[in-house]
DNA sequence: GTCTATACTTGGATAGAC
DNA sequence: GTCTATCCAAGTATAGAC
């Protein structure tokens, strides 16, 4: 139901979605003012009245991308235990990150921080909540096992965060993700391992 | 020992250098003709004379980087068995790499590739010789052992580049390197666990 | 809030003098 | 092989009409 008066964002929600798209498909420096708002249908000079510069434009696409991601990840996760589970989801959601380019966002806008001066920053703080949940994660699965005493959770989960990234730009480079998708068949099988010699953390009463 | 006559090439290497050191410092956005002639000390014009547009040059760029770092890996990695030692020298690898933005050029061409058609298949030509690197020291290593039999040294070295890849692009992000120290410092620790309970390939006459 | 028009800057690329 | 000058396209950003 939209009210007929203010009706306050629409052009506003099209331009981000615009940018979102045009880093995904044309990169960070094919994320022009121009080619962002042709994409939106609208013109370029509203980019500036309503985000102030590109560069503002780009960190909400940022924005939007990642509370999506965090949200369909929550949701996901939410029903898993075990290692053997957590790699199953997460192989799903890779794969559904890998399709829909929802990395590429986040990877183009690391790398184009190295050129906009204080947009590292910007971006660091939008990751963060991603590291955070991947140790959140990591941790309710193998917080109870011996994996879990030897392996500090947050140093896996930056790993796992650098994986994810390096994983998806190769993929991306040369469009091949069967390299990826055999490493998450080859995790699979460890987790299955870990589950058979370590305790398993999933309802075990002692 | 310098030739008083034709001295065929001193501006072409310079432009060469200065298009890494602007990758580096300035990213794929940054590294224009004009900004690389700069500090190159020439002019704009010598870079379509010598290479035809600026993305060749980029390439070039690329190409000396690469074959810097793969003679470099060749001989620490030379005298290398265990994995245990090959987590080692990775460690040494990626500390001399990140402080002084080797994979930096790297990241920034494959973000790059995105906004550039057909670009994004040189890059990958020129990634392939890591990754193959990657999977030899890999084999070398951990060949003879269970651990070799169950995972593909082809699969985990796809694993270690991308992670190596996203590594770099985080560190750089927030300019911290401990959270890859400590997992460097991590995989040292499970490497000399793997060489304690699996037999290790190491001069071992059966 | 949206569109058109425009100022200003930077970048890729070429021509021509030296 | 190098430098200057220049063209043209694309980019950011603003002003002002609607």
């Amino acid at each position: 139901m939209e009210r007929g008066g203010t009706r306050s964002a629409p052009t506003r929600r099209r331009l981000v979605e615009a940018a979102v798209e045009t880093l995904k498909e044309d990169g960070f420096v094919g994320a022009s003012a121009r080619a962002i708002a042709e994409r939106a249908g609208s013109n370029q000079g509203l980019i500036f009245y309503h985000f102030g510069s590109v560069t503002n434009l780009l960190l909400a696409a940022l924005d939007e991308v990642s509370a999506e991601r965090l949200h369909d990840y929550g949701e996901a996760v939410g029903r898993v235990g075990s290692p053997g589970e957590l790699v199953e989801v997460a192989t799903d959601i890779f794969l559904t990150d890998l399709d829909a380019g929802h990395m590429t966002v986040l990877a183009e806008m690391i790398a184009g921080a190295s050129s906009v001066p204080g947009l590292g920053a910007e971006v660091a703080k939008r990751i963060h909540p991603w590291r955070e949940f991947a140790r959140s994660a990591i941790e309710n699965s193998i917080g109870g096992t011996p994996l879990g005493a030897v392996v500090p959770a947050g140093d896996l989960a930056h790993a796992v965060v650098a994986l994810y990234l390096g994983l998806e730009m190769l993929s991306h480079l040369d469009g091949d993700r069967q390299p990826a998708l055999r490493l998450f068949g080859l995790a699979g099988q460890l987790a299955g391992l870990l589950e058979m010699t370590g305790a398993s953390s999933t309802s075990t009463t002692d």
